[in-house]
DNA sequence: TGTACATCAGTGAACGCGCGTTCACTGATGTAC
DNA sequence: TGTACATCAGTGAACGCGCGTTCACTGATGTAC
Protein backbone atom coordinates (compact mmCIF):
# COMPACT_ATOMS: atom_id res chain seq x y z
CA UNK A 1 0.00 0.00 0.00
CA UNK A 2 0.96 3.75 -0.64
CA UNK A 3 2.27 5.35 1.80
CA UNK A 4 2.07 8.84 0.37
CA UNK A 5 -1.29 10.83 0.78
CA UNK A 6 -2.01 12.99 -2.07
CA UNK A 7 0.41 15.69 -1.69
CA UNK A 8 1.76 15.74 -4.97
CA UNK A 9 -2.28 15.97 -6.45
CA UNK A 10 -2.41 19.21 -4.34
CA UNK A 11 0.67 20.44 -5.81
CA UNK A 12 -0.82 19.87 -8.93
CA UNK A 13 -3.76 21.59 -8.47
CA UNK A 14 -2.40 24.42 -6.54
CA UNK A 15 0.07 24.62 -9.06
CA UNK A 16 -2.13 24.89 -12.21
CA UNK A 17 -4.58 27.68 -10.56
CA UNK A 18 -1.91 29.45 -9.54
CA UNK A 19 0.20 29.41 -13.07
CA UNK A 20 -3.25 30.16 -14.97
CA UNK A 21 -4.23 32.96 -12.69
CA UNK A 22 -0.78 34.96 -13.01
CA UNK A 23 1.47 32.93 -15.36
CA UNK A 24 4.70 30.36 -14.91
CA UNK A 25 6.89 33.06 -14.05
CA UNK A 26 4.80 35.46 -12.55
CA UNK A 27 4.22 32.06 -9.56
CA UNK A 28 7.10 31.53 -7.21
CA UNK A 29 8.03 28.20 -5.49
CA UNK A 30 7.07 29.91 -2.00
CA UNK A 31 3.57 30.38 -3.65
CA UNK A 32 2.97 26.89 -4.68
CA UNK A 33 4.47 25.89 -0.95
CA UNK A 34 2.29 28.10 0.81
CA UNK A 35 -0.80 27.50 -1.37
CA UNK A 36 -0.31 23.54 -0.48
CA UNK A 37 0.83 24.05 3.23
CA UNK A 38 4.02 22.51 2.33
CA UNK A 39 7.98 23.75 2.61
CA UNK A 40 9.34 24.46 -0.63
CA UNK A 41 11.88 21.54 0.20
CA UNK A 42 8.64 19.45 -0.26
CA UNK A 43 8.01 20.08 -3.80
CA UNK A 44 10.94 18.35 -4.86
CA UNK A 45 10.00 14.95 -3.66
CA UNK A 46 7.40 15.24 -6.16
CA UNK A 47 9.21 17.00 -9.19
CA UNK A 48 12.54 17.96 -10.33
CA UNK A 49 12.16 21.46 -10.75
CA UNK A 50 9.60 24.07 -11.42
CA UNK A 51 10.00 23.91 -15.24
CA UNK A 52 9.00 19.76 -15.02
CA UNK A 53 6.40 20.73 -12.72
CA UNK A 54 4.76 23.40 -15.47
CA UNK A 55 5.64 20.80 -17.74
CA UNK A 56 4.43 17.51 -16.56
CA UNK A 57 0.96 19.36 -15.84
CA UNK A 58 0.59 21.05 -19.58
CA UNK A 59 1.78 17.41 -20.87
CA UNK A 60 -1.67 15.60 -19.11
CA UNK A 61 -3.52 18.31 -19.67
CA UNK A 62 -2.74 18.79 -23.32
CA UNK A 63 -2.64 15.39 -23.89
CA UNK A 64 -6.72 14.87 -22.50
CA UNK A 65 -7.39 17.04 -25.27
CA UNK A 66 -5.56 15.95 -28.16
CA UNK A 67 -6.66 12.03 -27.14
CA UNK A 68 -10.37 13.38 -27.12
CA UNK A 69 -10.21 15.59 -30.20
CA UNK A 70 -8.28 12.11 -32.10
CA UNK A 71 -11.26 10.02 -30.87
CA UNK A 72 -14.22 12.19 -31.87
CA UNK A 73 -12.58 11.88 -35.26
CA UNK A 74 -11.59 8.43 -35.30
CA UNK A 75 -15.24 8.11 -35.76
CA UNK A 76 -15.40 9.45 -39.31
CA UNK A 77 -19.22 10.59 -38.50
CA UNK A 78 -20.38 13.15 -41.23
CA UNK A 79 -18.91 16.61 -40.62
CA UNK A 80 -21.76 18.43 -39.03
CA UNK A 81 -22.26 16.07 -35.64
CA UNK A 82 -18.19 15.74 -35.57
CA UNK A 83 -18.07 19.54 -35.44
CA UNK A 84 -21.07 19.36 -32.94
CA UNK A 85 -19.08 16.63 -30.56
CA UNK A 86 -15.83 18.89 -30.81
CA UNK A 87 -17.48 21.75 -29.44
CA UNK A 88 -19.36 20.08 -26.90
CA UNK A 89 -16.12 18.24 -25.73
CA UNK A 90 -13.92 21.61 -25.47
CA UNK A 91 -16.52 23.29 -23.99
CA UNK A 92 -16.98 20.42 -21.34
CA UNK A 93 -13.15 20.31 -20.42
CA UNK A 94 -13.70 24.11 -19.37
CA UNK A 95 -16.51 23.89 -17.24
CA UNK A 96 -14.73 20.97 -15.83
CA UNK A 97 -11.41 22.70 -15.18
CA UNK A 98 -10.92 26.07 -16.75
CA UNK A 99 -7.71 26.66 -14.80
CA UNK A 100 -6.29 23.97 -16.99
CA UNK A 101 -7.99 25.26 -19.97
CA UNK A 102 -6.42 28.29 -19.55
CA UNK A 103 -3.37 26.99 -18.71
CA UNK A 104 -3.34 24.89 -21.76
CA UNK A 105 -4.26 27.91 -24.04
CA UNK A 106 -1.79 30.55 -22.66
CA UNK A 107 1.42 28.29 -22.37
CA UNK A 108 1.25 25.71 -25.67
CA UNK A 109 3.38 27.44 -27.46
CA UNK A 110 6.03 27.19 -24.86
CA UNK A 111 5.72 23.63 -24.73
CA UNK A 112 4.31 22.67 -28.22
CA UNK A 113 8.07 23.82 -29.82
CA UNK A 114 9.72 20.15 -29.86
CA UNK A 115 6.46 18.43 -31.25
CA UNK A 116 6.25 17.21 -34.71
CA UNK A 117 3.88 19.59 -36.41
CA UNK A 118 1.77 16.77 -37.48
CA UNK A 119 1.78 14.24 -34.79
CA UNK A 120 -1.02 12.82 -34.01
CA UNK A 121 -1.24 13.73 -29.65
CA UNK A 122 -1.22 17.50 -31.46
CA UNK A 123 -4.61 18.95 -31.49
CA UNK A 124 -4.20 21.46 -34.49
CA UNK A 125 -2.79 18.46 -36.54
CA UNK A 126 -5.94 16.28 -35.58
CA UNK A 127 -8.29 19.00 -36.28
CA UNK A 128 -6.88 19.94 -39.66
CA UNK A 129 -7.36 16.29 -40.48
CA UNK A 130 -10.60 16.33 -39.65
CA UNK A 131 -11.07 18.79 -42.18
CA UNK A 132 -9.23 17.62 -44.66
CA UNK A 133 -11.19 14.55 -44.51
CA UNK A 134 -14.07 16.46 -44.74
CA UNK A 135 -12.81 18.33 -47.98
CA UNK A 136 -12.28 15.04 -49.31
CA UNK A 137 -15.50 13.94 -48.78
CA UNK A 138 -16.82 17.36 -50.38
CA UNK A 139 -18.59 17.92 -47.29
CA UNK A 140 -17.07 21.59 -46.90
CA UNK A 141 -15.74 24.21 -49.32
CA UNK A 142 -12.50 23.35 -50.63
CA UNK A 143 -9.72 25.95 -49.30
CA UNK A 144 -5.98 25.90 -47.42
CA UNK A 145 -6.45 23.17 -44.49
CA UNK A 146 -4.08 25.65 -42.49
CA UNK A 147 -6.55 28.51 -42.70
CA UNK A 148 -9.99 26.52 -42.00
CA UNK A 149 -8.12 25.31 -39.33
CA UNK A 150 -7.19 28.35 -37.92
CA UNK A 151 -11.24 30.10 -38.59
CA UNK A 152 -12.70 26.82 -36.80
CA UNK A 153 -10.24 26.85 -33.90
CA UNK A 154 -10.96 30.78 -33.10
CA UNK A 155 -14.37 30.25 -33.16
CA UNK A 156 -14.36 27.61 -30.48
CA UNK A 157 -11.51 29.17 -28.58
CA UNK A 158 -12.15 32.89 -28.48
CA UNK A 159 -15.49 32.43 -26.39
CA UNK A 160 -13.57 30.41 -24.32
CA UNK A 161 -11.05 32.99 -23.50
CA UNK A 162 -13.92 35.80 -23.43
CA UNK A 163 -15.37 33.99 -20.29
CA UNK A 164 -11.85 33.83 -18.87
CA UNK A 165 -11.80 37.05 -18.90
CA UNK A 166 -15.33 37.85 -17.60
CA UNK A 167 -16.71 39.07 -21.09
CA UNK A 168 -19.33 36.42 -21.59
CA UNK A 169 -22.02 36.34 -19.24
CA UNK A 170 -22.30 32.55 -19.60
CA UNK A 171 -19.57 29.73 -20.00
CA UNK A 172 -19.06 28.71 -23.65
CA UNK A 173 -21.20 25.66 -23.29
CA UNK A 174 -24.10 27.59 -22.59
CA UNK A 175 -23.69 28.90 -26.81
CA UNK A 176 -22.19 25.23 -27.94
CA UNK A 177 -25.15 25.25 -30.72
CA UNK A 178 -24.63 28.68 -31.59
CA UNK A 179 -20.56 28.02 -32.06
CA UNK A 180 -21.83 24.96 -33.98
CA UNK A 181 -24.04 26.17 -36.25
CA UNK A 182 -20.80 29.74 -36.99
CA UNK A 183 -18.18 26.47 -37.43
CA UNK A 184 -20.54 24.87 -40.44
CA UNK A 185 -21.16 28.37 -42.07
CA UNK A 186 -17.83 29.69 -41.67
CA UNK A 187 -15.99 26.73 -43.56
CA UNK A 188 -18.37 26.44 -46.13
CA UNK A 189 -20.27 23.15 -45.22
CA UNK A 190 -23.20 22.07 -47.28
CA UNK A 191 -26.09 21.39 -45.48
CA UNK B 1 16.87 71.81 -31.51
CA UNK B 2 16.30 68.57 -29.40
CA UNK B 3 19.73 66.89 -28.41
CA UNK B 4 18.77 63.28 -27.79
CA UNK B 5 19.42 61.11 -30.31
CA UNK B 6 16.69 57.80 -30.92
CA UNK B 7 17.45 56.25 -28.10
CA UNK B 8 13.93 56.14 -26.11
CA UNK B 9 12.94 54.79 -29.86
CA UNK B 10 15.89 51.97 -30.43
CA UNK B 11 14.83 51.24 -26.18
CA UNK B 12 10.94 50.56 -27.64
CA UNK B 13 12.19 48.83 -30.49
CA UNK B 14 14.76 46.34 -28.77
CA UNK B 15 11.98 45.74 -25.90
CA UNK B 16 8.65 45.21 -27.77
CA UNK B 17 10.87 42.65 -30.27
CA UNK B 18 12.37 40.74 -27.10
CA UNK B 19 8.87 41.19 -25.05
CA UNK B 20 6.84 39.57 -28.00
CA UNK B 21 9.65 36.89 -28.37
CA UNK B 22 10.38 36.23 -25.08
CA UNK B 23 7.60 37.48 -22.51
CA UNK B 24 7.73 40.72 -19.85
CA UNK B 25 9.09 38.33 -17.62
CA UNK B 26 11.10 36.48 -19.50
CA UNK B 27 13.10 39.41 -21.02
CA UNK B 28 15.52 41.69 -18.42
CA UNK B 29 16.63 45.29 -18.31
CA UNK B 30 20.17 43.15 -19.33
CA UNK B 31 18.60 42.00 -22.55
CA UNK B 32 16.93 45.04 -23.25
CA UNK B 33 19.89 47.18 -22.50
CA UNK B 34 22.04 45.23 -24.31
CA UNK B 35 19.96 44.95 -27.25
CA UNK B 36 20.06 48.71 -27.58
CA UNK B 37 23.64 48.96 -27.13
CA UNK B 38 23.42 51.19 -23.91
CA UNK B 39 23.94 50.19 -20.06
CA UNK B 40 21.08 49.42 -18.03
CA UNK B 41 21.03 52.73 -16.37
CA UNK B 42 20.01 54.55 -19.38
CA UNK B 43 16.52 52.87 -19.73
CA UNK B 44 15.75 55.11 -16.30
CA UNK B 45 16.40 57.83 -18.60
CA UNK B 46 13.82 57.37 -20.70
CA UNK B 47 11.51 55.09 -18.18
CA UNK B 48 10.79 55.15 -14.62
CA UNK B 49 10.73 51.44 -14.34
CA UNK B 50 10.48 47.90 -16.25
CA UNK B 51 6.71 47.84 -16.14
CA UNK B 52 6.70 51.67 -17.11
CA UNK B 53 7.95 50.69 -20.53
CA UNK B 54 5.81 47.70 -20.67
CA UNK B 55 3.08 49.53 -20.17
CA UNK B 56 3.77 52.71 -22.30
CA UNK B 57 4.01 50.31 -25.30
CA UNK B 58 1.31 48.47 -24.86
CA UNK B 59 -1.34 51.27 -24.75
CA UNK B 60 0.69 52.99 -27.55
CA UNK B 61 0.18 50.11 -29.38
CA UNK B 62 -3.01 49.36 -28.54
CA UNK B 63 -4.69 52.59 -28.96
CA UNK B 64 -3.86 52.47 -32.33
CA UNK B 65 -5.77 49.37 -33.01
CA UNK B 66 -9.06 51.28 -31.24
CA UNK B 67 -8.66 54.20 -32.90
CA UNK B 68 -8.52 52.31 -35.69
CA UNK B 69 -11.17 49.98 -35.17
CA UNK B 70 -13.38 53.13 -33.67
CA UNK B 71 -12.57 54.93 -37.41
CA UNK B 72 -14.14 52.41 -39.64
CA UNK B 73 -17.11 51.62 -37.42
CA UNK B 74 -18.04 55.32 -37.32
CA UNK B 75 -18.03 55.47 -41.51
CA UNK B 76 -21.06 53.19 -40.97
CA UNK B 77 -20.94 51.76 -43.97
CA UNK B 78 -23.05 48.52 -44.62
CA UNK B 79 -22.06 45.95 -42.58
CA UNK B 80 -19.95 43.74 -45.07
CA UNK B 81 -17.19 46.42 -46.38
CA UNK B 82 -17.35 47.40 -42.95
CA UNK B 83 -15.93 43.96 -42.18
CA UNK B 84 -13.55 43.63 -45.12
CA UNK B 85 -12.13 47.29 -43.75
CA UNK B 86 -11.51 45.54 -39.92
CA UNK B 87 -10.04 42.43 -41.54
CA UNK B 88 -7.77 44.36 -44.00
CA UNK B 89 -6.92 47.04 -40.87
CA UNK B 90 -6.07 44.34 -38.61
CA UNK B 91 -3.78 41.86 -40.98
CA UNK B 92 -1.65 45.46 -42.30
CA UNK B 93 -1.27 46.26 -38.98
CA UNK B 94 0.39 42.64 -38.34
CA UNK B 95 2.60 43.23 -41.36
CA UNK B 96 3.72 46.18 -40.26
CA UNK B 97 4.74 44.76 -37.15
CA UNK B 98 3.93 41.53 -36.26
CA UNK B 99 5.90 42.19 -33.10
CA UNK B 100 3.42 45.00 -31.73
CA UNK B 101 0.51 42.76 -32.75
CA UNK B 102 1.96 39.60 -30.62
CA UNK B 103 2.87 41.77 -27.97
CA UNK B 104 -0.79 43.81 -27.34
CA UNK B 105 -2.61 39.96 -28.34
CA UNK B 106 -0.47 38.63 -25.36
CA UNK B 107 -0.24 41.22 -22.56
CA UNK B 108 -3.53 43.00 -22.98
CA UNK B 109 -5.22 41.11 -20.14
CA UNK B 110 -2.83 42.27 -17.98
CA UNK B 111 -3.13 46.22 -19.41
CA UNK B 112 -7.19 46.23 -19.91
CA UNK B 113 -7.94 45.12 -15.85
CA UNK B 114 -8.55 49.02 -15.09
CA UNK B 115 -10.12 49.86 -18.27
CA UNK B 116 -13.95 50.08 -18.38
CA UNK B 117 -15.49 47.54 -20.68
CA UNK B 118 -17.39 49.94 -22.75
CA UNK B 119 -14.73 52.69 -22.77
CA UNK B 120 -14.11 54.07 -26.49
CA UNK B 121 -10.37 53.42 -26.39
CA UNK B 122 -11.45 49.43 -26.15
CA UNK B 123 -11.13 47.17 -28.94
CA UNK B 124 -13.39 44.70 -27.70
CA UNK B 125 -15.87 47.35 -27.24
CA UNK B 126 -15.77 49.49 -30.37
CA UNK B 127 -16.62 45.91 -32.39
CA UNK B 128 -19.35 44.86 -30.33
CA UNK B 129 -20.45 48.48 -31.20
CA UNK B 130 -20.29 47.46 -34.87
CA UNK B 131 -21.80 44.42 -34.27
CA UNK B 132 -24.92 45.83 -32.32
CA UNK B 133 -25.41 48.35 -34.94
CA UNK B 134 -25.91 45.54 -37.86
CA UNK B 135 -28.22 43.67 -35.74
CA UNK B 136 -30.33 46.95 -35.00
CA UNK B 137 -30.41 47.82 -39.01
CA UNK B 138 -31.15 43.70 -39.63
CA UNK B 139 -28.14 43.50 -41.31
CA UNK B 140 -26.80 40.11 -39.26
CA UNK B 141 -29.23 37.57 -37.57
CA UNK B 142 -29.94 38.19 -33.99
CA UNK B 143 -28.00 37.01 -30.67
CA UNK B 144 -25.83 37.82 -28.10
CA UNK B 145 -23.61 40.51 -28.79
CA UNK B 146 -20.91 39.14 -26.72
CA UNK B 147 -21.29 36.03 -28.14
CA UNK B 148 -21.00 37.65 -31.59
CA UNK B 149 -18.32 39.24 -30.72
CA UNK B 150 -16.12 36.88 -29.43
CA UNK B 151 -16.81 34.84 -32.65
CA UNK B 152 -15.76 37.58 -35.46
CA UNK B 153 -12.69 38.31 -33.22
CA UNK B 154 -11.85 34.32 -32.84
CA UNK B 155 -11.86 34.22 -36.68
CA UNK B 156 -9.89 38.00 -37.48
CA UNK B 157 -7.22 37.25 -34.51
CA UNK B 158 -6.40 33.14 -34.85
CA UNK B 159 -5.53 32.95 -38.06
CA UNK B 160 -2.63 35.61 -37.12
CA UNK B 161 -1.89 33.34 -34.03
CA UNK B 162 -1.13 30.37 -36.64
CA UNK B 163 1.27 33.13 -38.64
CA UNK B 164 2.89 33.98 -35.73
CA UNK B 165 3.81 30.32 -34.81
CA UNK B 166 4.96 28.87 -38.09
CA UNK B 167 1.08 27.02 -38.61
CA UNK B 168 0.13 29.41 -41.70
CA UNK B 169 2.29 29.45 -45.17
CA UNK B 170 1.63 33.25 -45.71
CA UNK B 171 0.77 36.03 -43.96
CA UNK B 172 -2.65 36.71 -43.12
CA UNK B 173 -3.21 39.42 -45.11
CA UNK B 174 -3.25 37.21 -48.07
CA UNK B 175 -6.44 35.26 -46.86
CA UNK B 176 -7.87 38.92 -45.91
CA UNK B 177 -10.93 37.84 -48.54
CA UNK B 178 -11.40 34.50 -47.08
CA UNK B 179 -11.58 35.57 -43.49
CA UNK B 180 -13.92 38.46 -44.51
CA UNK B 181 -16.19 35.89 -45.88
CA UNK B 182 -16.06 33.54 -42.83
CA UNK B 183 -17.12 36.38 -40.41
CA UNK B 184 -19.34 36.90 -42.78
CA UNK B 185 -21.20 34.06 -42.95
CA UNK B 186 -20.68 33.10 -38.92
CA UNK B 187 -22.37 36.05 -37.76
CA UNK B 188 -25.17 35.30 -40.16
CA UNK B 189 -24.87 38.44 -42.22
CA UNK B 190 -27.91 38.58 -44.70
CA UNK B 191 -26.43 38.81 -48.20
C1' DT C 1 32.01 85.97 -30.46
C1' DG C 2 33.55 84.22 -25.97
C1' DT C 3 32.87 82.66 -21.45
C1' DA C 4 30.20 80.61 -17.39
C1' DC C 5 26.77 77.96 -16.16
C1' DA C 6 22.72 74.62 -16.57
C1' DT C 7 20.85 70.64 -18.51
C1' DC C 8 20.72 66.07 -19.68
C1' DA C 9 21.73 61.42 -21.71
C1' DG C 10 24.78 58.31 -20.82
C1' DT C 11 28.34 55.31 -17.76
C1' DG C 12 29.73 51.73 -14.59
C1' DA C 13 29.63 50.00 -10.27
C1' DA C 14 26.95 48.68 -6.63
C1' DC C 15 22.64 47.60 -3.90
C1' DG C 16 19.09 44.60 -1.72
C1' DC C 17 15.80 41.19 -2.75
C1' DG C 18 13.34 37.27 -4.15
C1' DC C 19 14.13 33.54 -6.88
C1' DG C 20 14.90 28.30 -7.68
C1' DT C 21 17.32 24.84 -5.60
C1' DT C 22 20.02 22.03 -2.13
C1' DC C 23 20.90 19.46 1.92
C1' DA C 24 21.39 17.43 6.46
C1' DC C 25 17.89 16.10 9.35
C1' DT C 26 13.56 13.80 11.37
C1' DG C 27 9.95 10.75 12.12
C1' DA C 28 6.51 7.77 10.34
C1' DT C 29 5.63 3.76 7.61
C1' DG C 30 6.87 -0.63 5.31
C1' DT C 31 9.77 -5.01 5.11
C1' DA C 32 12.73 -9.09 6.55
C1' DC C 33 13.55 -12.56 9.59
C1' DT D 1 4.65 -11.22 17.22
C1' DG D 2 8.81 -8.47 18.02
C1' DT D 3 12.89 -6.30 16.65
C1' DA D 4 16.26 -4.05 13.28
C1' DC D 5 16.71 -1.84 9.36
C1' DA D 6 15.39 0.60 4.93
C1' DT D 7 12.61 3.81 2.66
C1' DC D 8 10.64 8.05 1.93
C1' DA D 9 7.91 12.42 2.38
C1' DG D 10 8.46 16.13 4.78
C1' DT D 11 11.23 20.17 7.46
C1' DG D 12 13.80 24.39 7.90
C1' DA D 13 17.73 26.73 7.06
C1' DA D 14 20.84 28.13 3.81
C1' DC D 15 22.98 28.84 -0.89
C1' DG D 16 24.30 31.49 -5.09
C1' DC D 17 22.42 34.06 -8.76
C1' DG D 18 20.15 37.19 -11.65
C1' DC D 19 16.89 40.54 -11.18
C1' DG D 20 15.25 45.62 -11.18
C1' DT D 21 16.86 49.75 -9.57
C1' DT D 22 19.98 53.51 -7.76
C1' DC D 23 23.57 56.80 -7.75
C1' DA D 24 27.70 59.60 -8.10
C1' DC D 25 29.99 60.71 -12.07
C1' DT D 26 31.23 62.50 -16.90
C1' DG D 27 31.14 64.93 -21.03
C1' DA D 28 28.59 66.94 -24.69
C1' DT D 29 25.15 70.25 -25.90
C1' DG D 30 22.24 74.38 -25.12
C1' DT D 31 21.52 79.11 -22.98
C1' DA D 32 22.49 83.82 -20.95
C1' DC D 33 24.94 87.81 -21.06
Amino acid sequence: MSRAPDTRARIEAAALALFAEKGVDGTSTRDIAKAVGVTEGALYRHFASKDELARALFLSRYGGFAAGVEEIRAKAEPFPPTVAALVRFFYAAFDADPDAFAYVLVTQHDHLGGMAADAPENVVAALARTLADAMARGEIAQGDVALVSALALGLVVQPAIFRLYGRLPQPPSAYAEEVTRAVLAAVGARM
